[in-house]
DNA sequence: GCTTGAACCTCCCGTGGCGGGAGGATCTAC
DNA sequence: GTAGATCCTCCCGCCACGGGAGGTTCAAGC
């Protein structure tokens, strides 16, 4: 541009690596893998590095630190430079990535951050309790696997955490009417409690999935692991539940909710008739 | 607990895995570097999982899930049950790496949709602007280390956005009085220009490091960075700006900067006499 | 007791993005 | 001509496993 009179500038491996502060061994590696070549060799074999290739450089180093791998960045600049439909398309996947990576941070924050009050209150007297603890958190995301994890997390968000306080609230008040009508007797194909059974079910429906793209595999999934899960391990939640709330006393829940899981059994053999 | 006899279950390593959902060559990893070995063999050398090691393997899952290595996890079982302290340490630590990733992740993600938004807006007509800017990306990463970005990353974040706002509305003014003082011909040691020149250096230092445990060689390197950047890239920043500041013309940044500078330079030899 | 198929064993190579060392060739300055 | 810096290629190592090869052992049915 300001005379340069077509005599381009050439660096050695060393000066560009200074130049870019990029190791020798990364400069080695990406001619190797062929991502950023030395436009030519001295008779000895020693490597030149063109103007082209310093910007090569540069742009590998960018999109590298926007967390793309080697390859991802190889195909992208492969095609030819008009084209920015794929750089779009890439950028584009890579901040869903990012953003399901945060999402699953948080989950870990607030997972290590309630591991941690439970050592700093002294409520932990017991180092064995704390070991239990952490083999059920094993338990349970054995029930629950990472994409199903994933899902719950990006609802929790979707939903925003008046919604969710919203829903546990409501989730109280069936859990007491529904206990109401099981100490009342009230069969359960009473209308009354099978009212009580629609909003619960609907409410398990809403907070499970959102109304994207309909996924049944994954909702058969989603289901059948909270179904496992509750069957395995509802005396441990009962217990936890039942202290937090002052009306329900230990063996209260699992009964609750017996009746509420017959209700919802005769909903779904009447559904069709009815 | 209730009538085991001492008859404990065994396990061999395909129950295992499909009990905890952990794969078999998992299992053998951790047998191989002794995280989680099986209690017993048969006599033909199979693997006999006892309840022991169902439970270690719980807690290695459970730790694992969190974000720690084998390694880290294998120094803190490894250590007798009733000290909790090494646990908490180790959480403690991880979660500040977590802090320190999520700051990183959402600087990329502003990164990656800043980029996206040039991609989205027809504003980018011409590919090679976008590779340039791409460029641009990488050199001025390499004169702020990931360090020193970091640091300034949460720096901002302590500033908090209004802050943020103020300092750059002041950052105008400032400018703008020393565009006058440079117009009108005021000489680089008028007291005038001195205070505007004092405010100037004093912003710098308030948005460069905050007042925690001074770290006079970070400090160094951060001030060196900056110097570096700016003496090197004035030119295109000095382009960018001055199409954004309507009484700016393309040259003028420079010559502010460099009467600035003068000023700076004006005051550092001076301050130990006067 | 024999067969068969499932489960198990050990050994070894591969992943990604380099780091780092060995052992030798080549450049540059004096 | 020589010394020291720089360069070259080849190769092993990391981390947490995945996956295959090739052989042994187990459990069930006949």
């Amino acid at each position: 541009m300001t005379g340069n009179d077509g005599i381009e500038r050439r660096w050695t491996i060393g000066e560009l690596a200074k130049a870019t502060g990029v190791t020798i061994r990364t400069l080695y590696h990406y001619d190797e893998i062929g991502l950023v070549r030395a436009g030519e060799r001295t008779a000895s074999g020693h490597r030149r590095y063109t103007e082209a290739d310093l910007r090569q450089l540069y742009r590998v180093r960018a999109l590298r630190g926007l967390g793309l791998s080697l390859e991802e960045i190889a195909n992208v600049l492969r095609r030819p430079a008009d084209d920015l439909t794929a750089m779009r398309d890439l950028l584009g996947a890579q901040l869903a990535e990012l953003e399901l990576q945060s999402a699953r941070m948080a989950q870990l924050k607030t997972k290590i951050g309630g591991l941690l009050g439970l050592l700093d209150q002294s409520v932990m007297p017991d180092p064995e309790d704390f070991m239990t603890a952490l083999e059920e958190i094993s338990v349970y995301e054995t029930y629950f696997g990472q994409e199903i994890r994933d899902h719950l997390a990006q609802r929790r968000i979707q939903l925003g955490e008046d919604t969710l306080r919203d829903l546990r609230a409501e989730w109280l008040v069936l859990l007491k009417e529904a206990h109401q009508h099981m100490l009342a007797g009230t069969p359960v194909d009473d209308p009354q409690v099978q009212a009580v059974t629609a909003r619960w079910t609907a409410m398990a429906a809403a907070i499970q999935s959102g109304d994207e793209q309909r996924d049944e595999q994954f909702d058969e999934r989603l289901k059948a692991a909270g179904t496992a899960w509750w069957r395995d391990n509802s005396a441990g939640v009962s217990a936890e539940v039942s202290r937090q709330i002052e009306w329900l006393d230990a063996d209260g829940l699992p009964a609750i909710l017996d009746y509420l899981q017959r209700a919802v059994i005769w909903a779904r053999e009447h559904e069709s008739g009815e």
